[in-house]
DNA sequence: ACTATGCTGAAAAGAATATTCTATCTAGTC
DNA sequence: GACTAGATAGAATATTCTTTTCAGCATAGT
């Protein structure tokens, strides 16, 4: 008779708190029947909801029945669906005290240290993208984007720190099947690689400080033989920016040991998605008056 | 008789926010009986116990009966309990969702909705920073920080999206004079690269959905062969996660043209300013005990 | 192709919960 | 000191929610 724990199966422990739950979800979720594999995924993305509502709610919301989130209540370990709730309860209840703690730290005017290093780098990254909102002159980005539809090719160009910005870049640029080339340097051809640029074609270069010297030197060179240069810089008085037709100029927040990408990658994303619009409107153009 | 509203007097309208219902209870609290002023009181200090418990456990943990937190509801303006505690429950989930919205009202506060493209990612970035700040264990941090200055080497292991995250450490490794390779698949090669890695090493691998598989198997095989990874990506079930021995979940925002790298580089920054303290406390005890 | 096994979905049973009702109590007033 | 209006406690009721059950269905193995 005691092999009848068909149903109800208490093989395993149930998980005390959230941090564990995830980690036994996670563990057996391979395991798991395709329908409890979507309420686990449901439930790890969904855990306020999870929390607060009703089973008949939750299941609804997550397209199964309810027997089947006390299913998977009961595959986790708890007796049901209630004691499971327990626990993303408290993780709830942890989370609005640490919650609290925060916004009372940040109302003491910030006479305060933060807790841990992450919460240091989310502010500076915070008050970057704000630097970035307040600096950037919208029409520049209207126009450097109409460079790069209208670029037979784009070439990016970057170097050390900035190399990511322009890695960024490539991976976007594929996917809007716009035609460009990495410039990495592999085989230290990168001179060779740019020389190829033409005037139809145009350079997207990026540079902070300390500005790498071939970066500079390409784009100087380019630019003098006609091709357009489109720069994203962390001042206005970067050699990159005086080589540039047109050019962003990054405010660089302060003296960290690892500078921040946060703020170019933000740009890069809105002037990829701003050149995937134009790219549009160009092809429907083209589609209404051939 | 019209005028025998003395029970369930709806002579107020209910508060619909958190905020609104403590500044009425604090307005009418003077003109409450003495028990509904216990009640209020109590209301006001857990407003936790309120938004999760049942009527009955809260009745008896202030000590006075269920129908009297039912009539000091009805009395604040709702038609019952249940109503009430809607407005604690959705407190509980303002703390821990929806940057979005409180992100554009701040937005609002300052006139304008968002212009341009640039402040929409300007927005979504500060967002997923928040989320970041949130969903991050710290002590995981520190866990996978040890690891990484542990390591003999560091093999960085990332492709497509997730790769300028990868330079990006290998970038910070280099200033920290830390070993590491970077596993760029050049010429086909980054299983053989892979191979390499030993126990004694870690790898610290980036992958988000849609997974690379090439990430993924390599993380899977050197796993099995004991070498310790340390794993960056977007969910507890992703498969990189299920392989890793510490992990990081970052938060992925719901679905944006090209995903933004904020939070993930975020991350970054802090485990490598971690290590860098880490290797010089290090290198200070070495120096202290020879 | 067939059987066995396990999974899923619908609905009913069962448990817990909120709400209402009435008798009782308290405080203020004549 | 009795009376009245309002508040409270406790039990009864109605509602809502969870859990179980069972039949049908899909899946995988023989």
């Amino acid at each position: 008779m005691s092999d009848k724990a068909t149903l109800t199966e208490k093989l395993v422990e149930a998980p005390a708190d959230y941090e564990e739950l995830k980690s036994a979800i996670a563990g057996r979720y391979a395991s798991l029947s395709r329908q409890l594999q979507s309420i686990a995924r449901f439930a790890l993305e969904n855990p306020n909801d999870i929390a607060l509502e009703t089973v008949a709610t939750i299941a609804k919301r997550a397209g199964v029945q309810p027997s089947s989130m006390v299913r998977f209540a009961q595959t986790m370990g708890y007796d049901g669906f209630t004691t499971m709730q327990q626990v993303f309860r408290s993780r709830l209840m942890a989370g609005a005290v640490s919650y609290r703690d925060r916004i009372r730290s940040m109302a003491k005017d910030r006479g305060e240290g933060p807790e841990s290093l992450l919460d240091d780098f989310v502010d500076e990254g915070m008050a970057s993208l704000q630097a970035l909102r307040d600096s950037i002159d919208r029409p520049t980005i209207a126009a450097a984007a109409d460079r790069l539809v209208a670029a037979e090719e784009v070439f990016l160009l970057a170097q050390r720190r900035a190399f990511p910005v322009a890695f960024y870049l490539a991976y976007a640029l594929g996917r809007l099947e716009k035609r460009y080339r990495l410039l990495d340097g592999t085989g230290g051809l990168m001179h060779q690689q740019a020389a190829q640029a033409r005037p139809s074609d145009t350079i997207l270069a990026i540079s902070f400080t300390p500005y790498s010297q071939d970066v500079i030197d390409i784009a100087r060179e380019r630019s003098e033989a006609g091709v357009p240069i489109v720069g994203i810089t962390d001042s206005p008085l970067s050699p990159l920016a005086m080589a540039a037709s047109v050019s962003f100029e990054v405010p660089d927040q302060g003296d960290q040991p690892f500078r921040s990408l946060v703020a170019p990658l933000c740009l890069a994303q809105t002037l990829m998605v701003t050149v995937g619009q134009k790219m549009a409107e160009r092809e429907n153009n083209r589609g209404d008056s051939p």
